[in-house]
DNA sequence: AGAATAGTGTCTCTCAGACAGTATCTT
DNA sequence: AAGATACTGTCTGAGAGACACTATTCT
């Protein structure tokens, strides 16, 4: 006997820090379809000859041009409704990279926009997200990727201090307090100097290159590379 | 455009604590298939007008008798040859309940086995486990499942100090001993009693009931339960 | 020299582990 | 009374936050 299949489909958010800001790459969908004109995180279906990760990897390189991006696995979410088209189950991946491989590229195709994330904190466990982007204010997100949003902010939080995730979001080169300020841009609140010094070089994560950013203005600091 | 597409199935590792041993519930695969007379975890295909949660259960209700239990998304695997027959992409859940709810028909079912989780603990991130019952010993496990478990595992000891869910593993009514048990099972490694007692009940997650168990020998210990 | 940030030393508070002691129940 | 376990008080050491101090570079 065989029984009508859900489709499934694997979505990205492709997040990064820049200034102070949690962002996500979002796509804005065809208007033609349900959803048209509203944004969403890029995702692509999976055929039956190609492995979960394999998808992930050619939505980044095909929807947004990305490879050699760190990708993890967050949630599969397949709720009767959230596609208003068709029954698709999507296992959302969540994907992170330093701001500075955010090419140009991305940055003109009118059809993505890298949106803020905001978070309504009340409640104290987080629910779901809002994107607001500098072209285009606050977004209208397709499907549930709202929520989505929310669980991607959730589990960065969780992992941020037992993992290395948070040097993801690094460069090739930084400083210790590059560092900081990604993290505390994800965890929304400030975090005291010398702690979070000691903790993230007693990890041995990281190490001192023995060069200095090239200062604009007063004393430069230290670069730091990662391990490995 | 159409393409094939995967199958969609939900998985569940039914995990409990007995006797200092943290164990799953394993069904014993048709003899007709080609993973025939291995031990997998319990599961089944989920269909286009029902969402995981239902679908995981279903499976719990169908095939081990059990409604009303702690069930939350583990991971999606979704290698291609993972089973063998064909493309089929596993939602597996993590269900936690007291041994006491593990009822006689399970026990008694020869389908059914409740087999100790072994973790070969070398390398310190752990790697796929084994499945040892009394019945039958070491048992072979179909497709990824073995992998799976000790995802499972990973996950337990990952969540085990920041969230609740060693109270899942705990009948109505228990004594810190009990408690302290089940959380030593999921560790592996013996926990100094004040220290776990002090974390527990700061925590507020229990309540002491004023009452004692009935002792077989020496002095009873207070009986707790959950708050809420 | 002054300003602004980089980087460090130290104090304290909290919390977990260890140990030893007291309390209570059964035989 | 003896024995075994329940439960608790206290010491200690590790680690994070707070604060203040020194160091370095640019204008």
């Amino acid at each position: 006997m065989s029984y009508l299949k859900p489709t499934l489909a694997v979505d990205i958010a492709i997040i990064t820090v820049n200034d102070g800001n949690l962002k996500c790459l979002l796509v804005k969908r065809d208007d033609a379809a349900d959803v048209g004109g509203a944004w969403a995180l890029p995702g692509g279906f999976v055929h039956e000859d190609v492995s979960l990760e394999s998808t992930a990897k050619r939505v980044a390189l095909e929807k947004v041009g990305l490879a050699d991006i760190y990708l993890e696995q967050l949630c599969a979410y397949g709720s009767l409704n959230r596609d208003p088209r068709k029954r698709v189950v999507s296992i959302t991946h969540l994907a992170l990279l330093p701001f500075d491989r955010i090419g140009k590229a991305v940055i003109a195709n009118p059809e993505l926009t890298l949106a803020d994330i905001k978070i309504d904190w009340t409640g104290e466990l987080g629910g779901p997200a809002s994107a607001v982007s500098n072209e285009h204010g606050l977004l209208d997100l397709a499907f549930d990727h709202a929520h989505i949003l929310g669980d991607v902010v959730k589990r960065l939080r969780g992992k941020l201090d037992y993992s290395a995730v948070g040097l993801e979001l690094l460069p090739a080169l930084f400083t210790l307090r590059d560092a900081q300020e990604i993290h505390e841009a994800i965890l929304g609140h400030g975090l005291t100097k010398p702690a979070f010094r000691r903790k993230l070089l007693d990890r041995e994560l990281i190490k001192p290159t023995g060069t200095k950013e090239v200062a604009s203005a007063f004393r430069p600091a230290e670069l730091y590379e990662k391990v490995n």
